[in-house]
DNA sequence: CATCTAGTTCGACGAGTATCGAACTAGATG
DNA sequence: CATCTAGTTCGATACTCGTCGAACTAGATG
């Protein structure tokens, strides 16, 4: 990969299988995180999409859901904050992500 | 649990969580064998929803899809058939199984 | 009964995962 | 510049997971 800037680089041209997003997706933190995120209708910063874990751990979490294809990460204001690629995956795998968040919120 | 049949053991009363059921769905065996079952319409042998594993291996993933509250299992002339439990799953979830199996078709 | 097929359980193994604190990086602020 | 907050990476750890073949179980069949 050659030099690019931050929200350039974690902007994957691809999501993942539809395996590697349920896969992410089957996970309390990673799920809490994209329910929060479907909400927000845009970048949300990073410290108010999850609670009870570590910054690692979160770190960590949104770096499978990034590489899953199902967030980008872009600096706001000097602020990491994190997006659903919403139409990317509703491209992809149709109404899933809808249909799952929905279910995570009754 | 008390004495039953094989057919009533495996007959789970709750569905279970939905990162447990999307935890399942995310490996690729699992996820064919349930596309497989969704399109059948009923209890289909095991031996005709998986391919490319043995045996031991598959009878593994069942087991994590039962687990998850997803198939049943039922023993039909004296051969183990599963099937999904669509009932319970679309009135614990709505249309994600729906929606995750038509993607998988996609 | 013996034999067969289908499926399950067991034990082992290598790979992967969720977690944490420490060290580090990235910016904003005064 | 120093300091702070927010977030990432690293190393370590305990645990989980997908896989297999062997041994076992469950039925059907002759």
């Amino acid at each position: 990969m050659t030099t690019q800037t931050a929200a350039e680089a974690d902007e994957c041209p691809v999501v993942g299988t539809l395996e590697d997003v349920l896969a992410a997706l089957g996970d309390p933190v990673r799920l809490e995180m994209v329910r929060r995120m479907w909400g927000a209708g845009g970048p949300k910063p990073c410290g108010q999409l999850y609670a009870g874990v570590s910054k690692s751990t979160a770190s960590h979490h949104f770096k499978v859901l990034r590489e899953a294809g199902i967030v980008r990460t872009a600096r706001i204001n000097g602020k990491v904050h994190q997006e659903l690629r919403k139409a990317e995956l509703e491209a992809a795998f149709g109404p899933v992500l809808e249909s799952v968040v929905r279910a995570a919120n009754r």
